[in-house]
DNA sequence: AGCACGCCGACT
DNA sequence: GTCGGCGTGCTC
């Protein structure tokens, strides 16, 4: 009786594959464990195995797998669970959900290489001009990928030629898989056996008199040792010692030294003191009880704690509780908010129980973490990671927390699937019978909604830590300051005299500039026109530190124009400012003073980001402007004033969310101030200081701005009162999309009549030459979520099978954000 | 997603 | 008349 399995491919495909493997291999085989397979005519994937078992799948004939990759699984069955949960509610293929959840390096890809066969001559007059160039190449370099052979010939269907020459017998034709993963090996060294006792000892160092690097070497290698270490990294004896490596590898040579290597942890971090545990004040011990309350009796709760009132350490109090009952705990943070000073607060509290799991890890890095918590090591009790992290191995997961719970991070948009780690959180805890805790100064309306009603417990913390002031807010009108020609740039007068006034007592100041909307452009003053992309429809933003022109959208960019493209005239000048428009006014306002800045172009690379936080506390910057990323966790000091440039970009944004959204914002940049005794300022500049929002924040009234927008998403039928499901159609056929999105339109309303939005293009209606173009979905509360989802994927399904609407991709996104 | 097979325009 | 472009369909 013949065997098989199924199994899960990384690709956007709904099915599992079927292979057939021997009688051993079944025997061997579980699910979760990776397998090499032949797919298509040219290509091996990895795949997870989902099932072993012996249904002949009948209408063809199942291939055999490559290779097996994996002594024992590397995915549980839990994950698999969640997996299928992921992709049925998100509306993606399990592949995509395997793409997302596991380490890139864990997914080996073949790739197509050529390889000339041995002892062959050939005449030239036997091969073609391009088959000659191939050759040649070949007897340079024994392999050659597809890629670089495009490259060779310079042309992009080198198949034939390939093919041609593997007829003649010149060439053959590989798959090689790459195993991505590297594990660190660091070089060691110890002393030779042979100098274990006494007098070999003396001898040698007799002998090495004359040779008085080598002999410090081994005398920096006795101290280290002394310490009882056998082992010593060959970094750090060349460091102790000052030799250069050229001494240690004679010593080696000599065999005086002895060579391991020794693989490595690449997270590894500093030892010291654990910290003690700071005690928690009445208002947290009580917080603290009402949590542990509400999970005797419900699985999440949510904690709705003000800036600075020291969520952290209630954190830190659970975290300890589940870890000493032997769970594992979960500690979920969005993207920007993983700095350096969270991590070192929760590493000094459990030392090496931490790991961490960040994107901007390298591919060896994450496999690594992987494993440890697959392995369950000691240090996998306590996961800190972004949203990705949801997918890791968990075997006995006690506890999740969603810190910054409102935090639109969470939620994945681009490549499928697009699952908010926050929501997914809470179904795999409650398929791990785990509880979570979700924690934010401003939660999100539906988890809100969802405390009030009893779904969730609610804990409110509403006293900034060690008694701290709420900050002072003002608003500033600058429609008015305008009026009364009171700006320098984009500069009130206000602002300006309390920026003086902080700086002049050795205080630093916060600039916050939302970038999106308000990037700088470059307009002319004659014709008004200003340079396009074109395979997009937005206007090229202008960056001035290398002097370009460039598309936020494709990448697309050129040198800064001296004449309009338009018209002509040289009269050009920058409209709109970003974070750059307010470094260059407040350095020309502040000339003695030191200005950071802080958004997506100063903060690339691993540690650009640490750097200038680093910069900032040690106050060797006095201002400091930036974009989102300084609203999260930091905890600066000697910060008493915080600036909002310009609240109405937030507040214009054409999004059912966005007053939620900038209250959120604003209210986490303006607890950036005053974090200490003295009491904070936060000024907003606005042109609508009477907006409710605005309003709601200058109060800090959290409820005040609930019940207004919950009353709003109510009326306009939107969460939590309704879900929603968002399609996206895309093409490069303006009237194709046009006309599919109206038959797909018109189809689903034949099933959901008014509860359809659209089609409607949005804000930015081409990007990258692809016009788009929305279709919003709204369903009740009453409906079913899973029927309805059936129902779209056959409406999709009939969409696709139409011949018109061909090249029309379509995006689905549930609950999209 | 990738990749092969198949059908139409700009070159030897 | 071919080369090479992309459009369509399939992958166990």
């Amino acid at each position: 009786m013949p065997f098989f399995i199924n199994v899960i491919l990384p690709l956007p495909l709904d099915n599992h594959f079927t292979y057939s493997i021997s009688e051993a291999e079944a025997n061997f085989l579980k699910p979760g464990m990776r397998v090499a397979v032949p797919f298509g005519r040219s290509k091996v994937y990895s795949g997870i195995v989902s099932e072993v078992h012996q249904n002949d799948p009948k209408i063809y004939e199942a291939k055999p797998i490559e290779q097996i990759l994996d002594k024992s699984p590397v995915v549980t069955a839990a994950q698999m669970e969640f997996w299928s949960w992921i992709a049925s509610y998100y509306m993606c293929t399990e592949g995509e959900v395997l793409r997302a959840a596991i380490p890139g390096a864990f997914l080996l890809e073949s790739e197509t290489v050529v390889q000339l066969l041995k002892g062959v001559e050939v005449q030239d007059e036997e091969l073609t001009d391009d088959e000659f160039v191939l050759y040649e190449a070949l007897q340079q370099q024994s392999l050659l990928k597809i890629n670089e052979i495009i490259q060779l010939l310079d042309k992009k269907t080198v198949l034939p030629v390939i093919n041609s020459l593997v007829e003649k017998k010149v060439v053959a034709v590989n798959q090689e898989i790459y195993e991505q993963y590297k594990p660190k090996l660091e070089r060691h060294v110890r002393l030779h056996e042979k100098y274990k006792d006494e007098t070999a000892m003396h001898q040698l160092l007799d002998d090495l008199s004359r040779a008085p690097k080598q002999r410090e070497v081994i005398f920096a290698l006795f101290g280290m040792t002394a310490q009882g270490k056998d082992l010593i990294k060959i970094s750090e004896l060349t460091k102790e010692s000052k030799a250069s490596a050229a001494v240690i590898k004679a010593l080696i040579d000599k065999e005086v030294l002895e060579e391991v290597k020794v693989r490595e942890q690449r997270f590894q971090f500093e030892e010291g003191e654990l910290a003690g545990k700071v005690a928690l004040n009445e208002h947290q011990q009580q917080a603290l009880q009402e949590i542990q309350t509400a999970f005797e009796t419900q699985d999440i709760c949510l904690l709705h704690g003000i800036t600075s009132s020291g969520k952290t350490e209630l954190y830190v109090e659970l975290i300890e509780k589940a870890v000493s009952e032997g769970q594992q705990v979960l500690y979920l943070l969005p993207e920007i908010a993983l700095t350096a000073q969270l991590i070192t607060r929760l590493q000094n509290y459990f030392g090496e129980k931490v790991l961490i799991y960040h994107s901007k890890y390298s591919v060896n890095e994450r496999v690594e973490v992987y494993q440890n918590v697959l392995n369950n090591h000691d240090n996998a009790r306590i996961v800190i990671g972004v949203r990705s992290s949801i997918f890791l191995p968990f075997h006995d997961l006690g506890l999740i927390i969603v810190d910054e719970e409102h935090e639109s991070t969470f939620k994945q948009y681009d490549p499928a699937p697009r699952y908010n780690a926050r929501d997914a959180a809470v179904v795999l805890a409650k398929m791990n019978g785990a509880k979570v805790l979700l924690g934010s100064a401003t939660p999100a309306l539906e988890s809100y909604f969802n405390a009030e009603h009893s779904k969730y417990g609610l804990v409110n913390l509403d006293r900034r830590y060690g008694n701290v002031l709420q900050p002072e807010i003002e608003i500033v009108d600058i429609k008015e300051k305008h009026r009364k020609k009171r700006m320098t740039g984009h500069f009130s007068d206000r602002l300006l005299e309390e920026i003086r006034e902080t700086l002049s007592n050795n205080e630093q100041v916060i600039l916050f500039q939302n970038r999106r909307g308000f990037s700088p452009i470059l307009e002319c003053n004659t014709c008004g026109h200003s340079p396009q992309c074109p395979n997009c429809d937005v206007s090229l933003t202008y960056h001035s530190h290398n002097n370009q022109l460039r598309c936020h959208y494709c990448g697309y960019h050129i040198a800064l124009q001296t004449k309009c493209m338009a018209c002509g005239s040289i009269e050009l000048s920058t409209k709109g400012f970003g974070t750059e428009k307010v470094e260059t006014e407040l350095k020309a306002l502040f000339p003695g003073h030191q200005i950071g800045r802080m958004d997506l172009d100063t903060t690339r690379g691993k540690h650009g980001y640490e750097k200038i936080i680093s910069a900032f506390e040690e106050g060797e910057i006095d201002i400091l402007v930036g974009t989102q990323m300084l609203t999260k966790g930091l905890d600066f000091r000697n910060v008493r004033l915080v600036g909002i440039m310009n609240a109405d970009t937030l507040l214009n944004f054409p999004d059912f969310r966005a007053h939620e959204r900038s209250f959120q914002l604003m209210l986490q940049v303006a607890g950036r101030a005053g974090r200490t005794k003295k009491r904070g300022l936060v000024l907003i500049q606005t042109y609508n200081p009477h907006h409710q929002i605005v309003q709601q924040v200058s109060t800090n009234n959290y409820l005040d701005m609930y019940k207004e927008q919950l009353e709003e998403r109510r009326n306009y039928k939107y969460p939590p009162f309704y879900r929603l499901i968002r399609i996206t159609l895309k093409g490069r056929d303006y009237s194709r999309v046009n006309e599919g999105a109206e038959w797909l339109a018109t189809s689903l309303k034949n099933s959901f009549y008014e509860n359809v939005l659209g089609p409607e293009f949005p804000p930015i209606a081409r990007i990258r030459n692809e016009y788009h173009k929305n279709i919003l979905i709204k369903i009740p509360q009453k409906q079913s979520l899973a029927k309805t989802k059936e129902l779209v994927s056959r409406v999709l399904q009939s969409f696709k099978a139409i011949g018109a609407y061909r090249g029309v991709k379509t995006v689905i996104n549930v609950d999209p954000y």
